[in-house]
DNA sequence: AGCTATTCATAACT
DNA sequence: TAGTTATGAATAGCT
């Protein structure tokens, strides 16, 4: 009777966290850790009852990311827009940050369209980041009514800006 | 000879992935798996040799955020921004995407001083969603000088979205 | 795309 | 609040 076994394999093995030399490694590694990854902020949300992204890249430069509500969402919020409570440390003598937020709030008038579009889904994998803000959008696929409301998005834009611009001349 | 060995605790048990409910277990939760996740995303990082970012919140709203080269940086490329190969797939008939970019990355001038003032550190943690970008800053602590620059580059954005609004009304 | 031994992360406890 | 430990979970190398 052989009694010993011997091993299927060897079982996950220590390595040095540094750029992986080995190009075939590097795919299946970037797969896999990507995976534990989107899955730990997916638990970390869920326990802590909070919004949460992550933003990465594969080795070939295609970016990857998932969030809650929505990555945009998540950015948004951390960026300031769209959040109350993040100001709350904003000195009130001055205007500057209410003005300039509204900018950027006109810049958001499509997520909700876009998140149509997407549907239900809250994991935005593999969507290009050209494609996560509207004014990065092509103009080429949009219909005369779609390319009405851009051009009221660009000018409500520009207006507040030209007002923000024309105060800072005083 | 006691041959019963007391175990000194449980160790880890099995959890149910939903918002935790004592609020005390919550906070030590959120900061354990805080630090594992961020150390997850710097390995993931280093790894695969590309830009990484998560932002997280604190169950009381505050945001926690990691990068490299900077969460700003990460944003800014997945948002379509000072990233050309990002925009290999858009149709080249169209301008559109240029000089929108052209408009964003009239807004990302202050990060290179922003890092000048945080430092070597890569690590946003605790800043808050305010200071990520220059256009939420208080003008209130601006120099004569910073606010002529800022002023420039609210006119350089203004003109760009002016000129785009302009294309458009054709 | 699966398996398994092993490392790593962490829930409960101190 | 920080440190310990037993156990659950992630994953490196293999198939």
């Amino acid at each position: 009777m052989e009694n010993i076994v011997k091993k299927k394999n060897m079982g996950r093995q220590k390595i040095e966290i540094k750029k992986m030399e080995k190009k075939d490694r590097l795919q299946v590694t970037f797969s896999k850790r990507r995976k534990g990854l989107f899955k730990k902020v997916e638990e970390f949300s869920k326990l802590c009852g909070g919004d949460a992204a992550v933003l990465v890249r594969s080795p070939g430069g295609k970016p990857f990311s998932w969030g809650t509500p929505s990555v945009e969402h998540v950015i948004n919020r951390y960026i300031g827009l769209n959040n109350d409570d993040a100001h709350q440390n904003i000195s009130s003598g001055s205007s500057v940050t209410t003005e300039i937020n509204g900018v950027c709030e006109n810049m958001l008038v499509g997520e909700a369209m876009k998140e149509k579009e997407i549907g239900k889904k809250q994991s935005f994998e593999e969507l290009k980041g050209d494609e996560l803000f509207w004014w990065n959008k092509s103009i080429d696929d949009l219909d005369l009514q779609q390319l009405e409301e851009f051009k009221v998005a660009l000018e409500r834009l520009k207006s507040t800006i030209m007002a923000r611009a024309n105060t800072m001349l005083f």
